[in-house]
DNA sequence: CTGTTAGCGCATTCAT
DNA sequence: ATGAATGCGCTAACAG
């Protein structure tokens, strides 16, 4: 069990030496600011710089400057593709601006997430981004807050994605509303009889999803019985579980099953096909979020889009703009309706 | 344009000055190792710590230490449900380890890759992971393994995933065997006259796949005319166009389409069915990786299974396994036929 | 414009 | 076991 050959880094000052100038010359030259160094001094440090294989130590920049250049960004589960389109447009943006991406996942537990915000603050991180909809009234959201306040006060922005009522900047959907579109749509499209998938009832996306999507109805006089109205998990396997419990109360008079979001209503599509249910001739399927697969699964699914790499984008830019004073602002994104086959006109 | 209050981060010094106790002490309390303080101690700086709030600041440990807690990982584009399982699992992992991942998109540019290995260097991760096919015979291979051996000459660990032939720590898939069972399976199955949508020609992945394929076939007398086979775009937009590439030249003679992933696969399926053909009545699919979606579109897709989370953990693994002098390892995992409803017996 | 020097926050010697 | 002092790699005054 050898051990390979190996060599320390290369500092700033084996650079300095090489070319034969000050470190402190050779930190202008490379990283610091405009041209105030003579033509010369910088060709030679850039060429000793390129020769030795010389990259500037982020962390030793980092304490000498008192800041850094990433951006921490929290998700609940990469592997979501609403939280993965989000992550792809808010890299996409810290890359223009030059900015490291250091990414965490919190799998949608409160408590990991204030931990997660302990350990990430320690990167002294320029800006901290939580993206996923936390659970209201959790005894941990004070905690939480102070946390982000205390970061907030050293310095550093914080941005919170899809969960209003924080008092923090934000970049929210406009879930009630495009819900409520969403509802109003299908109800033009000739449906009457509906069903609802949801998520836990504290969470928040999903509360404000199912409510948009009643008061539609309400507009034009209609209502989801609360019999067929299912909880289940956020995820896909949520929406098949939540088919199921639909499927043990009988969908005869069901039209169609709106899930609060996509993956849910991928999920239960699935289950339903499998209890032999056709769709959308049996049933209807509509969810909400618009991720790639909605549109290749067959009948594609209707849905409310929303442009997830755009809101990461946003979040970044966000955080990205200087503050006024006190001031929290708060950007709120629309959906779109999209009818697709799997809500034919009826 | 008022400026918030701002305070600077607490520092070690503080919360040591608040306990009464030197910043030696103070700092083997907290972050130093096992117990070598006085219990009373302890609990003060400890009270002192929460109480003021303080972070250790990761960049001062880092320089003071050598050595930071850090993995940088590298993907191709995070969107899509390959890479994203894969960061999922290796974050997972990293969580476990105690690590802090980076994370860098190349958007499948050879130079960009180069680049961000350049960057990321600068942050002195113990690990960078590589994943995403690369092409083969890219002229900035040789300067990327340059920078890679560099890296790990100053202790760095390198891990590349699902690309073999570069000398550093591999985790691979069985592109090849895991392609050819699939035909010998499919033949099985019934069908005998197959077209493919494959990847850039140069693109390694793509490369073994067909040739798996084709070899699988070959050993039952079959094959794939050249005319059948097209190329496109490693994306689902890739395969949808394969698709209208092999509807121009007339899909009457096909039984099945290989794609030789599962995202190019479903594009294609979505460019089938608005052509109007039926899956799998007029036309069978098959496609590789089994993402999640693959399961959720219908028919259901057969393809062959990939570990994806399985590959991101052991790629983190692999990298925290104590080299054995100039020895690289490689692992490679199998992929496992799943048929499904794409590709019903004939 | 350049070089010298003093920190940045912390871990870790070295004495005590 | 504890504290004082040194240094990690770098930037930012500070002088020249």
């Amino acid at each position: 069990m050898t051990t390979p050959a190996r060599t320390s880094p290369v500092t700033l000052q084996d650079v300095a030496a090489a070319a034969g100038v000050s470190l402190a010359t050779a930190s202008r030259s490379l990283n610091g600011s405009s041209r105030k160094v003579n033509e010369e001094y910088r060709e030679r440090v850039a060429a000793a710089a390129t020769l030795l294989g010389y990259t500037p130590n982020l962390s030793a920049q980092a304490v000498a400057k008192g800041a850094t250049s990433t951006v921490a960004l929290m998700v609940s589960d990469i592997a979501d593709p609403y939280f993965s389109s989000i992550a792809a447009g808010l890299m996409r943006a810290a890359e223009q601006a030059r900015l490291i991406v250091t990414m965490a996942v919190t799998d949608r537990d409160a408590e990991r997430e204030l931990e997660l915000v302990r350990t990430l603050r320690g990167q002294r991180p320029r800006v901290l981004i939580l993206t996923g909809s936390r659970f209201v009234g959790s005894e941990l959201e004070e905690a939480l807050v102070k946390e982000l306040r205390a970061f907030e006060e050293t310095g550093g922005r914080v941005v919170i994605v899809s969960q209003a009522g924080l008092p923090f900047d934000t970049v929210v959907t406009n879930n009630y509303s495009g819900a409520k579109q969403l509802a109003l749509t299908l109800v033009d499209q000739g449906y009457r009889s509906f069903a609802a998938i949801t998520g836990a009832p504290d969470l928040m996306t999903s509360r404000d999803r199912l409510r948009g999507f009643a008061d539609g109805l309400a507009e034009r006089g209609l209502s989801i019985p609360s019999a067929r109205i299912v909880e289940a998990g956020f995820t896909r396997d949520g929406g098949s579980a939540g088919a199921d419990m639909l499927l043990d109360r009988g969908t005869a008079d069901i039209e169609l099953v709106f899930a609060v979001n996509d993956v849910m209503a991928i999920g239960a599509m699935s289950r339903f096909r499998e209890a032999g249910l056709s769709i959308p001739t049996d049933l209807a399927m509509a969810g909400f979020d618009d991720i790639a697969t909605a549109r290749d699964v067959s009948p594609a699914l209707t849905t409310v889009r929303l442009p997830l790499e755009a809101i990461g984008r946003a979040a970044l830019e966000q955080a990205l703009t200087p503050r006024d004073g006190e001031r929290r602002n708060t950007l709120a994104v629309d959906g779109e309706v999209i009818l697709r086959g799997s809500t034919p006109p009826r």
